[in-house]
DNA sequence: TTGTAGGCGTTATCAC
DNA sequence: GTGATAACGCCTACAA
């Protein structure tokens, strides 16, 4: 067990250890050039033999940058959040800059102030947003009054003005249904999530198109609404095997409602995929433990956060989209058994 | 949309828009005593009307008090992770406080280093601990020989020299597996959590309990060990279910692992309640949301978290154990159909 | 009840 | 390459 040092030590401690000025440490720290080799090697010791730290607060007081950045999370879905913080963190961790991730309940009606008062209090050197702030134009439009750095993820559209990291929904969910119509679907359902959400209508274009592409006509019973919630899933896969002509497969566009789906089939004695194949978007890695016999498009939610992270380090290279690849990831056979 | 400042405004200009010392405004501020309550009103106006909003950087830098404390998260749950959040950040809103949450891998080596760092960094006000961080010996130490304030969520056992808020785990499941014994079970199933996490041996320890009291043998066959996972909880069940005296209940001491059970009665085509019932403890809400069928003690996380980040803000008022309630919530019959 | 002086630990500026 | 010196915005201590 290190023994604790009596007072926190300063650069000026580390200064005189090494024989140096506060400004020379100050330069070790920040990696800013124009130090000798041997100098930087003595305060480099120094600091170690004093096991110095320094404070976020006076750096961040006296410095143009405070060393942080902010993660504006605004998500009902606790799987979703958790990815994201972990990407982004360890890309901060790289960067030794420190995350401050505070979930939002979408409901919060002052949410625009909160953003607005912990960029003002904490200034931080950048911002990360998740959808759907993503796309509210007017914290948007603040931030850009602001002249602060964010990035997007995930947003409904790439702007030529806005650095973003995201996958292409609608190119993944036409890839899975095209799967679905290639082991020989022709009814195929749609658990499509919330159309306020951009992913919803990108997923939602994406099984469209996928139909068009087949030649196949699209039937308006066939697509339910969730919320993308296990429950929602579950209810509307239950409204969709009630049918008259229910559907062989089953897309649901979230994972927790592609779970409801699958919890649905079982409550109803279906066997899956013997009865009905149930196909999913995973978002958060939910369904590759959860769920065995569920084939997925595996949106890598923390590889997204984490390019989302470098991206806002990179900012000043100006604005880059950066798109993240998505798997299809067939687990056991997907095509009908059931004759109809 | 209101106007953008143009540069940030600080104690001096709302001290001269107020006619006061700068000291006068910084007693507002912090809420102190001896302001004439002229003077705060007129000071409050004037910060109203500068839209002024003191930076973090600087109060911790020149005060005592960073108005920040951290939330130290190790645990592998999304959801019980989200609950946390949200209790503790419940309550440092009304304190007008910042959270500052990072979730930390529990197989990272460093988890020791990280939280001396981000304690040395940005000096906290005060630490809120998650299991099992709670019973690190090591780190608990280290936060003493600091003397800075923490409080404990769930610990293993409450200590004299330390805050927790909890509810009482054993006395929980016993009352769940009372319950299920009541009914009429008399072979009861145990899908216990793992033996690292104090929770898991309490909440085993309170089946036990509820076996001996009523008169029960305990069948080590009937018990298995889980890693709160609903793939482990969905294995435990499967092994649990094919044996050759199979039990009529399950108690599952996670909503994962309850959850899982459940899945995997479904998938043998059981009927739930009706082959076999399935209870489990509800650590995160999910129960609620997702399984219907599922009868459950409901853990309130968020309310202990909260309950936590309360008593941080009290300890000057000396150690407190705050116990949290439980509830035993019964949805459909928990009674054995089968018979046997 | 209010104000003045000094300093918190770091970075920015500019000379050397 | 390096080092004085002045900020940064607020709080503490003390005086009035």
């Amino acid at each position: 067990m290190r023994p604790l040092p009596d007072r926190k030590p300063t650069i000026k401690q580390v200064a005189e250890r090494a024989g140096v000025s506060i400004k020379t440490v100050s330069r070790v720290l920040n990696n800013e050039r124009y130090v000798a080799v041997e100098s930087r090697q003595r305060v480099e010791e120094a600091m170690r033999s004093l096991a110095f730290q320094p404070s976020q607060a006076a750096r961040a007081l006296a410095g143009k940058k405070s060393h942080q950045i902010a993660l504006i999370c605004d998500n009902p879905s606790p799987y979703y959040i958790y990815e994201v913080q972990a990407g982004v963190r360890a890309r901060c961790i790289e960067q030794n800059v420190r995350m401050i991730a505070q979930p939002y309940s979408i409901n919060s009606a002052s949410l625009h102030d909160e953003i607005d008062s912990l960029i003002v209090q904490t200034n931080p050197d950048g911002l990360i947003l998740t959808p759907p702030i993503t796309d509210n134009k007017s914290i948007i439009a603040d931030l850009r009054r602001r002249e602060i750095n964010f990035v997007c993820m995930s947003p409904e559209a790439l702007s030529p003005d806005t650095s973003a990291a995201y996958i292409d929904n609608a190119a993944a969910a036409a890839v899975m249904v095209g799967h679905l119509i290639a082991v020989g679907h022709r009814r195929i359902g749609l658990i499509a999530g919330h159309p306020d959400y951009a992913t919803s209508r990108q997923r939602s274009a994406g099984y469209r198109q996928a139909l068009t592409d087949a030649n196949l006509a699209l039937d308006p019973a066939l697509i339910k609404i969730g919320q993308f919630t296990f429950k929602s899933g579950s209810e509307a896969a239950a409204e969709l095997l009630a049918l008259p002509d229910p559907p062989s497969a089953i897309f649901a566009s979230s994972d927790d409602m592609a779970a409801g789906a699958l919890a649905t089939a079982h409550r109803l004695g279906l066997s899956v995929p013997h009865d009905v194949s149930i196909a999913g978007f995973d978002d958060t890695a939910l369904a590759e433990v959860v769920w065995p016999p569920l084939t997925t498009i595996r949106q890598p939610t923390r590889a997204i956060a984490y390019a989302a992270a470098d991206l806002l380090f990179a900012q000043s290279d100006g604005i880059e989209h950066r798109k993240i690849d998505f798997d299809l990831i067939i687990r056991g056979s997907t095509a009908p058994f059931k004759s109809k």
